[in-house]
DNA sequence: AGCACTTATTGATGCATGTCAAGAATTCAT
DNA sequence: ATGAATTCTTGACATGCATCAATAAGTGCT
């Protein structure tokens, strides 16, 4: 099984050849099986947690016990970047969609690192890569409407369609796979996508765009 | 009139003194009135936009033309900081609650302070100290209730019923001012609260805390 | 103290989306 | 290809909050 490294991660890439091997030394692996916790909404950790095989996916839970979705992350890839370095709780649940593995390094051993401007400023361009993620995270579900948030997959990601079942996009979309059914049917009355053999076609790109923009169809 | 300047920022704080200078001579300096709008959702900008006086108000607009009301900021403060080191467009516009005026930055000049260990490291901690504000944000308009968010406000800080009118708070809480009412009085029936001359007085935190937890009273 | 204006409350209704349930279509294993 | 299991669709209904409208309470000005 080949898997992926330190250095396959830009926060680490232009690190000096022994420092690398430093810190790969210095990190434990941990292998998981699908669908286990790498942490929960609320833990903390003294350590980076860095996704070197598989997929993960980050969500919430609700006081109902429902899940809204946030990310799913597939390696390689820093999981929990942000709570770490103010060490404030995991906004989060992290959870294996496959099997994969996890490398914990221990953060005073970052810490040192800061001094590599390099470093630095890879750690500034991560974090803020991944603020950019939350803020769309954040227009998605705080401006969107379900048609919108449909609208925009098919636009700007139709292939999902090809590999996930609807429920599955559903559950990214947070929404029920029932109203995904409905605005999908609704769509294709309006002549504005087709979908055949999970393939989604679309008939009229300017609705579709303007479904986004206004969160709705009609008028 | 006296006015923050750029050493009281906590990220500028740590340059050398001819550094700082530099940097000041560089800065243009806006005023805006009450109301103006510094900037858009939506814009870009070649500058690090710093808040030097007054107060600012961050939303978003729906296309239904409401509100969604993200975070207000007191100078002196660095707004809009994530979106430039990504050359992201604002994810919300900005608009002043007071008269006030704000400092640019080129950009350029910045980049040229990352050499420095301490202004980077200032500037990840800036960034995870947003990125905390974004994450908390999300979780109030995607897990709380309505219910929730009164809850949140009056346990952690109930001084805002003393300073705002209800239609403001409801505001900032992105609930219209008939829920609020609504809530508050129901809080009051079941003997949580009690509100005199706008001072809250919590009667029972167990209850308040349970309704935050679980987004509702009743069960 | 009285009147005009602003803000808060209350009720009736609407709307988007979730929930539950039944039936239809699709997929998969043999 | 056939049946069993899964997934999708559709309908009826529930829920939380917004909207609209009318009235009540509060605030400030002379």
């Amino acid at each position: 099984m080949q898997m992926f490294e330190l250095k396959d991660i830009p926060l680490f890439s232009g690190l000096k050849k022994e420092q690398l091997e430093l810190l790969q030394s210095q990190m434990h692996v941990h292998q998981y099986s699908k669908d286990s916790v790498v942490f929960y909404e609320g833990d903390t950790s003294e350590y980076l947690q860095i996704l070197l095989d598989g997929t993960v996916r980050l969500y919430k839970t609700n006081p109902k016990g429902t899940q809204v979705h946030m990310h799913n992350f597939a390696a390689p890839e820093i999981i929990a970047l942000f709570a770490v370095f103010e060490n404030v709780p995991f906004p989060a649940t992290c959870e294996f969609l496959t099997d994969g593995t996890v490398g914990l390094l221990p953060l005073e051993k970052i810490y040192k690192c800061l001094n590599d401007v390099d470093f630095s400023m890879s750690l500034i361009s991560a974090l803020s890569k991944r603020m950019k993620l939350i803020a769309d995270l954040f227009h998605k579900e705080t401006i969107y409407s379900s048609e919108a948030k449909i609208a925009d997959v098919i636009y700007n990601n139709p292939s999902v369609f090809e590999r996930l079942k609807n429920g599955e996009i559903a559950s990214i979309l947070n929404i029920t796979p029932e109203t995904l059914s409905r605005i999908l049917t609704k769509f294709k009355k309006e002549k504005i996508i087709t979908i055949e053999h999970h393939v989604v076609t679309v008939l009229n790109k300017v609705a579709l765009q303007s479904v986004i923009d206004n969160n709705t169809l009609k008028k």
